[in-house]
DNA sequence: AAGTGGTCTAGACCACGTG
DNA sequence: ACGTGGTCTAGACCACTTT
């Protein structure tokens, strides 16, 4: 194993995929237990672990925590410029999207919000705070801060569904121009943990504004998603 | 240390970062050697290097090959449907750029391309091979395919500059649609090679299809990105 | 030559998930 | 109760960078 200059854990890492494309391994199914592998590849768990580190990096493979080590689903595509919902976005692509909403109350503007939403120091705003799955797999977190002068009411309705779709809908809302800031950021704290992740796994950040047709503020989210879970396609055109 | 309940890599890693941010490490200082902070926190290397791979995958610091951990500089700020290029949006935001031609060719248009670009099977496109740096840190690895039909002689141009500039000036193009792919993802083989970090180091894919105004296939091109070096912002108005 | 991070060993104990 | 991954120790040698 250690003839050529390659890391054993390099070595490691490719052959163990070998092995899982020639069992034909599928979406979320578990790979052996660290023990056996390390028995199986003659080293020690240190060295798998961080075979199984780099395939996790790569995407092809995630934990689950204590529970063990599985194939990563094929990613979801996500256009953040549409409003589709969560709900269609997942089920046209053939897979089974689930939402938890995990706490929604009307609370007074955050100070960082005051400025970007336009909205009055002390005034209120809706937030909701929902983790969605694919799959059965928890893949985001999404807080939501909505403009409760656009749409009186709105958290007395169910918003386990697509919060879009209530704004189009029942109030008559569509989305405006929209301001999307997107980048790599890790998992940590409550995010990790709602997500059921170690602090520290690989995340992608993505924020955004949105006004409505008239340029007033109607809504502003911040999405916190496993690395691995979507690939995100927007379309522009030149101005 | 070991007092309470949370994992000591954790407690390492935050006052490791209070003791950054009490000696006001700047952009690009060097953080202590790995043994002595060790030493100082009273643990073994590989807790210390779990500590420090918290704080790399928050991208708060960032190693440099065998020679230590350094302090993290800002992220770019990078819109990709504007055509400002790299040296004048690196400038403009009060940093250095630099830009490396590794190879440009005319080469024949490889099979993923065909469909994609519309070119016929067989005929040739430039490729330019470019690597990217800010503040002397490398940032990204950028590959470009460009319709030698709409600017030839490109490669006789000097690469270093932006591709974009030259083909509006010299060639009077001016891009139209862009399709844009975004997501996370690991920097492995050349890419890991090119950029100076190890095989799995947390990345960003981008990668942009443009036509020019008349809808003709102008460009296509594949960056990977340091995970810590940018954020994307896009502005989209509703369809 | 000395110092650095990169890799690797051979264990250990713990917290948690599953039966 | 048992098996799993999560954490941690106390070393070692190597490849590379810097002095």
């Amino acid at each position: 194993m250690q003839r050529s200059d390659t890391p054993v854990y390099l070595q490691v890492r490719d052959q163990l995929w070998q092995w899982i494309q020639k069992n034909q391994l599928g979406s979320q199914e578990r790979l052996p237990a660290e023990r056996e592998l390390a028995k199986h590849f003659n080293t020690t768990r240190v060295t798998i672990r961080q075979a199984l580190g780099q395939l996790e990096a790569e995407g092809r493979i995630f934990r689950s925590n204590r529970r063990g080590w599985y194939i990563t689903p094929r990613r979801l595509t996500y256009d953040p410029s549409l409003d589709i919902g969560f709900y269609n976005n997942v089920t046209e692509q053939g897979l089974t999207p689930g939402t938890e909403t995990l706490s929604k109350f009307l609370i007074e503007v955050p100070d960082w919000l005051t400025e970007i939403s336009g909205l009055a120091e002390g005034s209120s705003i809706y937030y909701v705070l929902r983790r969605r799955s694919i799959d059965h797999r928890c893949v985001v977190v999404e807080h939501n801060y909505i403009n409760p002068k656009s749409c009186p009411g709105l958290l007395d309705q169910d918003t386990d569904l697509s919060i879009w779709q209530l704004l189009r809908e029942k109030y008559n809302l569509v989305p405006g121009q929209r301001n999307i800031e997107i980048f790599p950021q890790a998992l940590t704290g409550d995010e990790a943990d709602a997500l059921g992740v170690n602090s520290g796994s690989a995340g992608l950040y993505m924020q955004r504004l949105t006004l409505d047709k008239s340029g007033v503020f109607l809504e502003y989210d911040r999405e916190y998603w496993l690395h691995d879970a979507l690939k995100v396609i927007v379309q522009v055109n030149e101005k």
